[in-house]
DNA sequence: TCTGGGGTCCTAGGACCC
DNA sequence: TCTGGGGTCCTAGGACCC
């Protein structure tokens, strides 16, 4: 039997919900209405759109392009700030409401989620009309509207959600792959990024049809895996399930871009212990031990680096986390000007399934107790508060501002 | 024009072992 | 003296997503 998949999709989320605030707060200004983005804040170089208002896109101005590329496409452009704990209060509601019509729902990312209906629709039911009515109610209720992709698959629910926007119920059934997807540019396929397109032109791939025409082995031995993903997902295969149950993340990282290329290895290791402070503070909130570090750099140019580490027995203390990230950076840096600095953990295992073999070392259980209480504190009166690191994160970004504008 | 931060997954080469 | 094949683990880097 075929299963029943929703895709639902915020439209322009960051913007919608900052909107819903303004207007919360008393101002009469929809910046849904206007030329509007949410960006980063320019002068610490987070300047990127991370979002656009329906107006700003007839500007031709796009998410993740730098702010000032959008101010030439429009000259009177309006630019906000985010605000994520607010995000997440909306997707938590928006949650709420669908998980009235079935439990099964991913949450993809914070403004999009999967639901699987099969068997969750009565005789008289049909998918079509429940996605109507989660549009409706959504924006009714919750003052957004959303887009819903009605289909047998994910793949499918997901490009049906991109069609024309916003507010709007598309379906992409089998039957209508052919002029509804296979028209497309190979570009809007799902999984199908900035590399991959000149790659494909090049061998007269251009449309989504096209790749679905293409022979599935030929693409595999050019793309690998990679390839037969995209010859499946042109031809609408994907038999993967909605993920609705919770899964520990896989890794957890931190990284930062800094207000100004910084040379100094000291004042880099500063903002390795904020940076390990952060890692360390949510790899504990979630149980877990990292058994793997990565320290990256991005250089002013725009290299990435890395170098990583396997531990000898997986840790979650702040102290063994900058200790060993501050081994990976001192080879790494080689007094290079450097504009985003991060940790990286992976090969995370649960605290309560882990296995002390007899060469392991010992843990470190004073250090645990001292974080632990440290941790306790955090989560009373908030992590900026009471984190040392965290607040000379902070300064240590002020103080840069502050000379900048001397 | 000057480019965020959070993730997941894959690949390729080298070390090492049998 | 010149040399195998298979497997696993580790590391660096990169593609993609939102």
């Amino acid at each position: 039997m075929e299963r029943q998949i929703l895709h639902v999709d915020v439209n322009n989320a960051f913007l919608s919900w900052t909107a819903i605030d303004k207007l919360n707060n008393g101002e009469t200004l929809d910046i849904r209405t206007i030329p509007a983005i949410i960006g980063g804040d320019e002068s610490m170089r987070h300047g990127v759109v991370l979002a656009k208002s329906m107006k700003a896109k007839e500007f031709g101005i796009k998410t993740g392009e730098p702010i000032l590329m959008a101010r030439k496409k429009c000259t009177n452009l309006q630019v906000f700030k985010g605000n994520y704990s607010s995000y997440k209060k909306h997707s938590d509601d928006l949650y709420q409401i669908l998980l009235e019509y079935t439990d099964k729902i991913e949450r993809f990312s914070i403004d999009e989620c999967f639901m699987d209906l099969t068997n969750y629709l009565l005789p008289n039911d049909s998918l079509l009309n429940k996605a109507y009515e989660i549009k409706k109610r959504i924006k009714s209720e919750l003052g957004f509207t959303v887009n819903v992709g009605v289909a047998n698959n994910k793949l499918l629910a997901k490009m049906a959600s991109d069609f024309s926007k916003p507010d709007k119920v598309h379906t992409l059934y089998k039957n209508e792959i052919p002029t509804k997807m296979w028209t497309l540019p190979i570009s809007e396929l799902f999984m199908v990024g900035r590399k991959s397109v000149p790659k494909l032109e090049q061998i007269g791939i251009k449309t989504i049809g096209d790749m679905a025409k293409q022979n599935e082995e030929f693409l595999i031995k050019r793309f690998g895996k990679h390839g037969k993903i995209m010859w499946e997902y042109a031809n609408g295969i994907d038999e993967s399930e909605v993920a609705y149950k919770y899964e520990q993340p896989k890794c957890i990282g931190n990284s930062i871009t800094l207000p100004e290329d910084v040379f100094n290895l000291q004042k880099l290791n500063e903002i390795l212990l904020a940076l390990s402070e952060q890692v360390a503070f949510r790899l504990r909130k979630h149980n877990l031990k990292a058994n793997v570090l990565t320290v990256q750099i991005r250089t002013k140019d725009f290299i990435n680096y890395s170098h990583q580490k396997k531990l000898n027995s997986p840790t979650n203390l702040t102290k063994e986390i900058y200790d060993v990230s501050k081994e990976l950076l001192k080879n790494l840096h080689q007094n290079r000007g450097i504009r985003l600095i991060g940790i990286q953990s992976s090969k995370l295992v649960s605290e309560d399934e882990m296995q002390l073999s007899i060469f392991d070392k010992k843990v470190d259980e004073k250090q645990e107790k001292i974080e632990k209480v440290i941790d306790d504190l955090k989560n009373k009166f908030g992590y900026e508060k009471i984190t040392r690191a965290g607040e000379m994160k902070v300064n240590y970004m002020l103080n840069i501002r502050d000379e900048k504008e001397k």
